[in-house]
DNA sequence: TACCTTTGCTAAAATGGTTAAGCGATAAAA
DNA sequence: TTTTATCGCTTAACCATTTTAGCAAAGGTA
């Protein structure tokens, strides 16, 4: 396949190149005679633009990039996948293209930062990303971003697309009191500097409502780490007595938390009931099935874009976006009769 | 921050474009001194320069497209993330960027094709992609692709880094028959057009060579699709005995069997082994965790991109590429007495 | 008839880099 | 002594588009 450049249409078709130009873009100023004889050329030649041209002289590059946490511990980067591909739609829709980079615990920004300053990108989507040195730099560069699926400890400045991490707690709560549990327990960060944090405020609410009050040693403060719900469980059943159900802030701790009980020999959901929020492919495989708040994993994404792209065009946006959960009922909560 | 060209990095140190240029790139022709001098101004101003107009130039884009192919059972999307990290991975030591699509089963690839026209990528990796066309479009447009984790039916000419599942078949096989079994179905596609069809060979040669024959019935040629393994013995149940194993060629379709044979009230592995291919994450979380083979999922991205570097230095390559795997023993494999 | 506006088109500048060719000055080889 | 090579640097062309400014012809108006 010959390479073909507006040079070359514009001398088969007889005209300028600005009048190839101006076809291609779909601009005025051009006889419907010329525009059909170009667009004929363009066609039997198979001619596409040259991309970079166009991003050198337009000075935008017509893509987002993606920075996507990679988590040491698989059970984490679940549903990163799908986020992208729920980016991805939503991009090919805006014509933009989509670039990746993966950053790990060592948060080093250095190559993101070299690739923003060298304008291969219009702005940047955050997944699971919540490091503050992450926001600076990019708020030093002025280039647009937006948060998804992350905690920006109480910064108002950063956009934000996350879960209704609140509704979910407060649901999933509502529901094990619905099935009759008064002693339920809190699985995950209780301090308000960490990620899912606002799960904490959704308990206690529903708590407060429903007129429970909550054993201490049943609330735990962990951290995101392999295995980690499972120690605290493990020490749990050494100092005190057990609760009869358990919110997890995630699937991750739930699956943990169940592993560890069974280990202990406790029967779930016979001995103690568990929920969580994720809805993580793992949950429907593990015996017994997880009941979970759910929602849509690819909205997350295509929120992100939305949010982004209106930032680029000085519209109107939300700076905090809140993507809703519903119940997703399976085997892990009883019905205590009462 | 201020956005600063070659010209003013070299009106700040007194040289013209062509010194910085060449400091930029660590040609010689440079005095140290000078050198320094440069070096100084863009340090200082933090001065990048425009990848844009440096592709353009170098009519090279600096960047690989990854095309992923988005199945609708997640259970088939497992280890795209891991395969995408490990091309990233390599591309950042290459100083490549890398950019995504994903494709659905209508296999359109028009905005690909226009894509790599428009010349924004060096070269395509097609991560679980086996559609013909996509090759055929590629190689019209001279750009060199690889194809990774895909079965490329039979066509020499398409690179290709994959499991070798046939030695992966082959090792499960004979790791059945050293727990004493000798009664071993497949579960998997086995006809030669089939993605893995690899496996049947391995299976076939295995039993060969322990002098064991298999119930025809016990043999399957199953689709791609959710649930399609259980359909399978769901008939197999009405029809016929039971092996004493099953050898499947993937996890998914492995946790499909299971299950249905659960519900059959078949006890896994006491009534039935099975041992499969992959490692997925799900694999270790159900009950029984599977024996299965593994793999290095971030390895076949690594690879894909050295093939794909290859093929671009005009360098040597092999045409396929053979991941190994090793045997992941858990649960779901009996030790005969016998 | 003279003047203004619109239409359809083009020449040329601009985008921000890379690189081939060339130019003094000095050093080495003939 | 003359020729040749090397060094450090610059000038200018080039990459493939978009866009501004302007021009000729046609049409409308007074």
């Amino acid at each position: 396949m010959a390479n073909f450049t507006i040079r070359d249409i514009a001398r088969i078709a007889g005209v300028s190149t600005t009048a190839v130009s101006f076809v291609l873009n779909n601009k005025p100023g051009v006889s419907e005679a010329t525009r059909q004889r170009v667009q004929e050329v363009i066609q039997r030649t198979g001619f596409t633009p040259n991309a970079h041209t166009r991003r050198l002289n337009l000075r935008r590059s017509f893509s987002f990039h993606v920075v996507l946490y990679w988590h040491d511990y698989d059970l984490f980067n679940q549903f990163a996948l799908e986020i992208m591909h729920g980016i991805f739609q939503s991009c090919k829709e805006l014509g933009y293209d989509v670039t990746i980079t993966f950053v790990d615990e060592t948060m080093d920004c250095t190559a993101l930062m070299e690739s923003v300053r060298s304008k291969t990108c219009d702005g940047v989507i955050l997944s699971q990303i919540e490091d503050s040195i992450f926001f600076a730099r990019l708020q030093q560069e002025e280039i647009p971003f937006v948060c998804v699926d992350s905690h920006v400890k109480e910064d108002p400045s950063v956009p934000i697309v996350e879960v209704d991490y609140y509704q979910a707690s407060y649901e999933a709560v509502k529901h094990l009191c619905r099935c009759g549990h008064k002693q339920i327990g809190f699985l995950g960060p209780a301090t308000p500097l960490e990620l899912r944090s606002a799960t904490f405020g959704g308990y206690t609410d529903a708590l407060r409502e429903e007129g429970l009050v909550c054993n201490p040693a049943w609330i735990s403060s962990i951290d995101f780490a392999a295995g980690a719900a499972g120690k605290y469980f493990d020490k749990l059943m050494d100092t005190s007595s057990l609760p009869t159900a358990f919110f997890c802030t995630g699937d991750a701790f739930a699956i943990d938390l169940v592993r560890s009980a069974q280990r202990h020999g406790i029967a779930i959901p016979d001995d103690l009931s568990v929920i969580s929020i994720d809805n993580i492919l793992v949950s429907q495989f593990i015996m017994p099935p997880l009941t979970t708040m759910t929602f849509n994993k690819e909205l997350l994404g295509r929120r992100a874009v939305e949010v982004l792209y209106s930032m680029l065009s000085a519209n109107e946006y939300e700076n905090v976006t809140l993507i809703p959960t519903t119940l997703c009922e399976r085997s892990s909560v009883k019905k205590l009769s009462y």
